[in-house]
DNA sequence: GAGTTTGAAACT
DNA sequence: CAGTTTCAAACTC
């Protein structure tokens, strides 16, 4: 679109970012007009036209110039190696340091090799009065991607973590997410007032996690909705208040970074692009007058400058988001967790392996806190990070949560369709998997008491960082993992000669329409809801907990549908008459009918596998998954995604490897992990899935399910009553819970549902 | 951590 | 479509 511009632009103000004469440069080069007409350009695709009334300072121009001051000065302060300038270096090298100018110079190379996130770096670095609103948000954008690709400026990321931590830790979690969300959706800036509200919001509710996160996802749905324009619009005006807040504060810290460019230099120097989101965001929330402040929110602008760049790679990022998303789920989760302190922390080392996808800075589980950051919404890998990182922490839900609804978000993205069908299928994948990182760390909370569960517990933890493990299939088949779930692979994973990387983003794309070519349901969640599947498969599959079944079934001969390599029993799910396993005494529904667990409650499942078999843990995950299962299934809701991803995910949580995206699933994850906790806060529901799942399914989720879908209800009613149990069981064991989850279902319903609609 | 088992995915 | 091979996860020691 706009790259050819921006391209020009940039080059010449990474140049100059540092010399003072780069800012008279830039005003008095052409290039500047240039870059403004690119944002205007994104402006009026959002349709922002009111806001700009409101940002419209006097002083962009002044803003830009000192923008770009105050960012070379990060960049310089920050990372001397600024002069780097490749895209793709500057990504990696500068996730966090990024400079606007290198921004600017890379942003062409770097989106269409890249990521969105990247364009969103190269927003021209001023924007009039809107672009004031703008800068809010792409600074956290800039922040974000920077400190995400690049592992080198881990150190950065300390500091700018610090600085975050500082201000709060609410705030840092919160720029990550809107970064996240401009990624996805950045082309059109939507993404932006998407992530801007988001922060708003935490702001407002650091603390409710929960609210927080659903709020994030509504405005990442937004977003997403096919009509950026409108959606940005929309979100303003919804959210007039916290929009608004953030227009006029940008506003003011933008001014500030006028009066006070020396101020943002030198915590930019220090620090580096990650702290500087954090700043921004707290000069936005409330303080101004702080000059450090007013040099975030300028790189910021800089980075909102470059959306129409990022339009293009959106579609990219959108996929990638998928990975980023998982990423940042766990920085969130960690935030919140941790609170302010732990994200700031986590981040600072995360690294990032690949630019592709900021997610592999996030994904360095070790430190959850840059996960929160990093994303939200944007990369399923980041959910699926999170969960990981959740699993540490644990408790975290929320970044579970939040992340889903980014990600679903970011699938919706209106952008490119193809891309989004893509995207979207991969976030239907992610997001099975996601529910069941979630899921996972939660059983393993929970179910502590076992021993597998520790085993897990520990996996997980080592599996945070972990995903694939390929060794030949290079990753670009449906062996790995990674490559199923539609997720890049990231750090964690000890792929080998992996291809499923952002980098090879052409390649990936390619091997998986070759798979759907072959199998259109290849990457469809292999189990599926009551709603969609279960009529096929027969009733008795249906009884399983939630109705849900496998798609295809399985062809167990020696684990008796008692272990994980039972796919129906790791999704958590009763066999089906579509299975065509030998000696099946599957805990969650035999082939037969014969429902043998009712999975209401963990204690009976335990009992039951204990019994039966050495099973007993996994036969407890496993009940504990099919219940969160059943109930997910139950409340299924049917994924209003393509795919109802349903329940699948739970048993990898179980496994401790947590799928990593949420996508689809996550939102429905978090759906239930919000219902389950009901608990403000915490993302942790879709870590915990599993373990919400089972308070959950007992409890809570059957009269969500009940509620949202009658038709799930028929879990009840299954052909065979056995499944019935389960829910009724829930539903006894704790009614509490269950008014939360209901709220939450409803809303992650939402998600999907907009996404398709496109 | 290494080795084995398992069953899905891929191939023929 | 069936049989075989390949693959990576799950599991065991």
């Amino acid at each position: 679109m706009d790259t050819p511009e921006k391209t020009q632009v940039t080059s010449p103000l990474s140049k100059f970012e540092d010399s003072p004469v780069f800012n008279y440069i830039n005003s008095l080069s052409p290039i500047k007009p240039v870059k403004s007409i690119n944002i205007a350009h994104t402006f009026h695709s959002l349709s922002f036209a009111s806001l700009p009334s409101v940002f419209t300072s006097p002083h962009v121009n002044s803003h830009k110039e000192t923008r770009f001051l105050k960012r070379h000065n990060y960049a310089d302060l920050s990372k001397p190696e600024f002069s780097s300038e490749n895209g793709n270096e500057a990504c990696n090298d500068e996730g966090v340091a990024v400079d606007a100018a290198q921004l600017y110079d890379n942003s062409s190379e770097l989106q269409e090799s890249f990521d969105p996130g990247v364009s969103i770096r190269e927003a021209s670095v001023e924007p009039p009065s809107e672009h004031s609103k703008l800068a809010i948000e792409l600074p956290r954008t800039l922040k974000y991607d920077c400190g995400i690709p690049d592992s080198d400026q881990t150190p950065r990321c300390g500091t700018q973590t610090d600085t975050v931590s500082k201000s709060d830790g609410t705030i840092a979690s919160l720029v990550p997410f809107t970064n996240v969300a401009s990624h996805k959706d950045s082309p059109e800036g939507q993404v932006h007032l998407a992530g801007l509200y988001k922060i708003e919001s935490k702001k407002e509710a650091t603390e409710c996690d929960w609210e927080n996160f659903i709020s994030d996802s509504a405005d990442l749905l937004i977003f997403n909705s096919p009509i950026d324009a409108e959606g940005f619009k929309e979100l303003f005006q919804k959210s007039p208040n916290p929009v608004v807040g953030f227009c006029t504060s940008f506003s003011e810290v933008q001014k500030m970074q006028i009066v006070n460019p020396i101020g943002p230099g030198e915590q930019n120097e220090k620090e580096d692009p990650f702290t500087q989101p954090g700043e921004t965001i707290e000069l936005t929330q409330m303080d101004p007058t702080q000059d450090n402040l007013a040099a975030n929110k300028d790189p910021n602008k800089y980075i909102i400058s470059n959306p129409s760049k990022a339009v293009s790679n959106l579609h990219r990022g959108m996929r990638r988001r998928c990975l980023d998303f998982e990423m940042v789920g766990a920085r969130r989760k960690n935030v919140e967790d941790g609170s302010s302190t732990s994200s700031v922390v986590v981040q600072s080392d995360e690294k990032i392996t690949y630019k592709n996808t900021q997610l592999v800075p996030f994904k360095p589980s070790s430190d959850s806190s840059r996960c929160i950051l990093p994303g939200i919404g944007l990369h399923l890998n980041a959910l699926a990070i999170n969960s990981r990182d959740s699993k540490k922490i644990k408790h975290e839900t929320f970044s579970s949560s939040i992340t889903l609804p980014g990600s679903a978000a970011s699938f919706h993205s209106p952008t490119s369709g193809q891309e989004l069908d893509e995207s979207l299928a991969l976030a239907s994948t992610e997001r099975d998997r996601d529910p069941n990182d979630n899921v996972v760390p939660f059983v393993e909370d929970f179910s502590q008491t076992s021993p597998k569960k520790k085993r897990r517990r520990l996996e997980g933890e080592a599996e945070a960082c972990k995903r694939c493990n390929c060794k030949k299939s290079k990753c670009l088949k449906l062996y790995c993992e990674c490559f199923a779930a539609g997720v890049y692979c990231i750090e964690p994973c000890a792929c080998q000669d992996c291809f499923n990387k952002p980098i090879h983003e052409d390649t990936v794309l390619a091997t998986r329409k070759q798979i759907e070519s072959r199998n259109p349901l290849a990457f469809a969640p292999k189990v599926i809801r009551s709603s969609e599947p279960a009529p096929e498969i027969g009733d008795e599959s249906s009884k399983t907990p939630a109705s849900a079944r496998h798609k295809r079934g399985c062809n167990c001969k020696k684990s008796s549908c008692l272990k994980k390599y039972c796919e129906c029993y790791q999704g958590g799910v009763g066999c089906s008459l579509n299975c065509r396993c030998e000696g099946c005494k599957n805990a969650f529904g035999r082939k037969d009918g014969s429902a043998l667990v009712e999975m209401e409650d963990e204690p009976e499942d335990e009992t039951e596998a204990s019994e039966k078999n050495g099973v007993d843990k996994t036969v407890q995950k496993a009940e504990i998954q099919n219940n969160d299962e059943q109930h997910p299934n139950s409340a299924l809701p049917t994924t209003p995604l393509r795919f109802s991803r349903p329940l699948v995910q739970l048993p990898f949580s179980s496994k401790g490897k947590p799928p990593r995206c949420f996508l689809g699933v996550g939102s429905s994850s978090g759906l239930y992990t919000g219902q389950r906790y009901g608990k403000p806060n915490i993302l942790r529901p879709q870590w915990k899935f599993e373990k919400q799942f089972q308070n959950v399914s007992g409890d809570e989720i059957p009269e969500m399910l009940r509620e949202n879908h009658s038709p799930s209800s028929g879990i009840k009613t299954s052909p065979n009553s056995k499944r019935v149990s389960p829910p009724q069981s829930n539903l006894g064991s704790s009614p509490g819970r269950r008014s939360g989850r209901k709220l939450i279902l409803q809303s992650i319903p939402s998600f999907p549902s907009l996404t398709p609609q496109h």
